[in-house]
DNA sequence: GGTGCTTATGTTATATTATAACGTACTAAC
DNA sequence: GTTAGTACGTTATAATATAACATAAGCACC
């Protein structure tokens, strides 16, 4: 069977137009920050902008260093407040099985992220499933457990990675 | 509604026999280990014992306290050596989202681990529900995303934690 | 029961990820 | 302009994890 690429994530398409995803990403978050009345400063915008140029995640330290070959030379705690601001926002979500951070593909909708990760091209694709998360919330209903964050990380290998 | 207890798994049954947990899962992890041709060391079944204290996860460097508490003096190699043996044994899971080890409830079979943990108490329950996994399956399936590895974290509050 | 092979553990050093605590500067509201 | 709150700078350190190499323990074979 032929691949289709109709129905997949731009994260997996591989000829997707990325500086749209970007530039869709920056105007939507500077929106839902004017919306919320939160401070989108040039460090914030900064830092969603490197975790939003690439589909894969990228670890605090490298934003750190990406910050330092711009000529800030920030130190940790700075890059920290920035992603937890980018986090209380929604707008990123960390991927806890890599100690990364990714951009929010619909940060104006509450949600819990469901995430695919390719072991081979690094690239995350979030979903967001109603079976996935419906099942998780019957489980814990069974369990009389009341839940507050879904952490789904789904690890193998993407479409464009597995051999033809 | 009345709490029903009868149908939770152990982890959040508070008055269950721990002792047994313990010891069940010992005598299962040697077994496993004999049957697998693995080498159940001593160092590696204190470690599994320590993890199983109690059904809430543990960190490497308390592992490490403990076992220097006995009078080994071990390094933290020595330490993530075992855990990544136990690993691969399927004898305990790793919790990504607080960096922690917990013992498996069923190492005998291939699974991947759903998690419920929760915030107050730190106890955590592994469940094993095919709707679940065959959402995740089903979504992954969709994406012609290959999947190797589930990790399901649900962070909120057990039963024996809400106000009654 | 030694010899050599493999596996496990010990040891030293360091990498990676993250936060505490406190000081300064910016911003918006009055 | 003053002030209150927020953001950022800076120093230091905590917490988690691994690389690299040395020693010891187990085991298989002669």
């Amino acid at each position: 069977m032929a691949r289709k690429e109709g129905n997949l994530p731009a994260a997996m398409r591989r000829g997707h137009d990325h500086a749209r995803c970007v530039e869709e990403a920056l105007t939507l978050a500077a929106e839902l920050c004017a919306r919320r009345g939160a401070r989108l400063t040039d460090l914030r915008r900064t830092v969603l902008e490197f975790v939003w140029q690439s589909h894969a995640p990228l670890g605090a330290y490298a934003i750190l260093d990406m910050l330092s070959a711009e000529g800030r030379k920030p130190m940790p705690p700075t890059v920290y407040r920035a992603l937890d601001f980018l986090l209380q926002q929604q707008l990123i979500h960390r991927i806890a099985s890599l100690n990364a951070y990714i951009g929010c593909i619909d940060p104006g909708r509450p949600h819990s992220g469901q995430h695919l990760i390719c072991r081979l091209c690094g690239t995350v694709a979030e979903v967001d499933e109603e079976a996935i998360s419906g099942a998780i919330a019957a489980s814990a209903r069974d369990l009389q457990f009341s839940v507050e964050r879904q952490t789904v990380e789904v690890t193998g290998i993407c479409v464009n990675c597995v051999p033809d």
